[in-house]
DNA sequence: TAGATTGTTAATCGATTAACAATC
DNA sequence: TAGATTGTTAATCGATTAACAATC
C-alpha cells in the first residue's frame, strides 16, 4: 500500500467540512469538480485523496453526500465525540471553554485543570476546576478525557505536560510557545497565533501573498 | 529572479525565532548545522532558503547572529511594531488582548471595537472600545492599526470584514469558522483550531502521526 | 446507447536534499 | 596551508495535475 501524505489527510478535515454544508442544504449528490469549486483542491486532487481510503464514488455518478461524509468521519476517528481536558484556567483557557466551534465539530471539554488554588473548585463553562497536581489519580480512576488541551502560562507549561503523559494521555493541543520536550509516542500540535501575523506582514510588506488559502 | 516558494517565507519566522534564542543567550556565531539542530530544517534547506533573500553568511566561518537576525527580520518586515485592532471583545477577544506573546513578538493592540453598546466605551486592557459601526471614520482619521483581528460570532463575521475593507484595512487575521469573502487585494489568514485536532483524532485513531512538526 | 464521472496511471511540477566548488 | 562552511547546482524525492480507461 502507497504512503499517505499528510497533507491529503489534513485535506479531508477540509472536505467533511464541505460536505457538511451539503448535506445541511440537503444536497444528496456531489462531483468532484463541485468539491473542489467549494474551494482547497482541485478534483483530480479529491479523488485521489479519496482513493487513499477506498472507493467512496459512483463512476459517471458522482458521490453520495451522506454517504461520503460518513465514511470520510469514521476514516479521520470524527464518528464519535472527543473529549478534552483543559490545562490552565486563564483568560485564554476560558475563551476555549466558550468556544462553540468545539462542540459544533465533535469536541467537548469534560475536565478543566489549574494550579490557582483560589480558582480550583471554582465552576467555570460547568466544570469543577481541579488541580492539576492531581491528573495522574484523576485520570487512572476517569479516563473522562482524550486530548490535553495546554493553556497554562509559559513556565509551567512543560511540567504541566509532563504530569500529562506520566498520567497516560497520548494527545496534546498546546498553546503556549513553548517547544515541549515529549517521549516519541505522543502526539503534539503546536498552535502560535504569531506565526500567522508574520505571513500577514510579509504580505503587506512585500505585496506578494504568502497567506494559506485554508484554515490551519 | 526565482520564485520563492511560500513555505520558505514561513520558515524564516522559525529561524529568526531561534536566531533571538541564540541572541539571548549571548550566541554571536551559528552554522547552518547548528541552527538545523534547532529544528524546522535540515541545513542545506536553511542555507537554500536564506538565498532567497540574499548572502547572509561567511564561507567557512558560518552566520553572524545578530546580522542575520536582523537582516531576516527586515524581509518579513518584522523591523517594526505591527499594530493590531480587535474585532468582537467577547471571551476570545479578551483572551487575545492579553495575550502576552504579541507583544514581545512584536504586535500591539491598539484599537479595540465592539457592536454591543454595553461594551463600547469601557476600558479593556488599557483600550476604549469603539464601535464596530465607527471603523471607517476612525480608521481614516488615526490609521491607527495595521492588521484586523476577527474574533466576532460567525453571524458578524462577513459584514464586519466589508467595514474593515471598505474603511480601508488589508490584512486580516480570521478567528471564526466563517470563509470571507473579500476583494482578491486583501490578505486573509484563517485561524482554526478544530482543524489542528483533527489531526491528533487521526494520529490517536490510527497511530500515524500526521501532526505538524512546527508550529503554525 | 451517449453522456458523465470515477479511479488510476502517467506526466508535470515543485520542493527537498546531496554534493561540491568557492572562499574565508 | 588545512579545515570549515557557505552559496549554488545537480539529483532526488514527493506531491499535484492531466489524461483516460472503466463503468454507471
Amino acid at each position: 500500500m502507497r504512503k499517505i501524505p499528510n497533507i491529503a489527510v489534513i485535506r479531508l478535515a477540509l472536505y467533511a467540512k464541505n460536505l457538511e454544508i451539503l448535506h445541511k442544504e440537503g444536497v444528496e449528490l456531489v462531483s468532484s469538480v463541485k468539491l473542489a469549486e467549494m474551494g482547497g483542491a482541485n478534483p483530480a486532487q479529491i479523488r485521489k485523496d479519496l482513493a487513499y481510503f477506498g472507493q467512496f464514488g459512483v463512476r459517471g455518478v458522482g458521490y453520495y453526500v451522506k454517504d461520503l461524509l460518513d465514511a470520510l468521519k469514521k476514516v479521520m476517528g470524527t464518528d464519535r465525540t472527543w473529549r478534552l481536558g483543559l490545562f490552565g484556567v486563564g483568560n485564554l483557557g476560558r475563551a476555549l471553554l466558550g468556544f462553540k466551534q468545539f462542540q459544533e465539530r465533535g469536541f467537548c471539554f469534560t475536565a478543566a485543570f489549574d494550579r490557582d488554588m483560589d480558582i480550583v473548585g471554582t465552576i467555570v463553562s460547568g466544570l469543577e476546576v481541579a488541580q492539576s497536581e492531581d491528573v495522574k489519580k484523576i485520570f487512572e480512576n476517569s479516563k473522562n478525557f482524550d486530548i490535553a488541551v495546554l493553556a497554562t502560562g509559559v513556565d509551567r507549561a512543560q511540567e504541566c505536560v509532563d504530569r500529562v503523559v506520566d498520567a497516560g494521555l497520548r494527545a496534546v493541543l498546546n498553546f503556549t510557545p513553548i517547544r515541549l520536550v515529549v517521549p516519541p509516542r505522543i502526539f503534539i500540535e503546536n498552535v502560535d497565533f504569531t506565526v500567522r501575523l508574520h505571513a500577514l506582514c510579509y504580505s503587506l510588506t512585500t505585496g506578494s501573498d504568502v497567506t494559506h488559502p485554508h484554515p490551519r
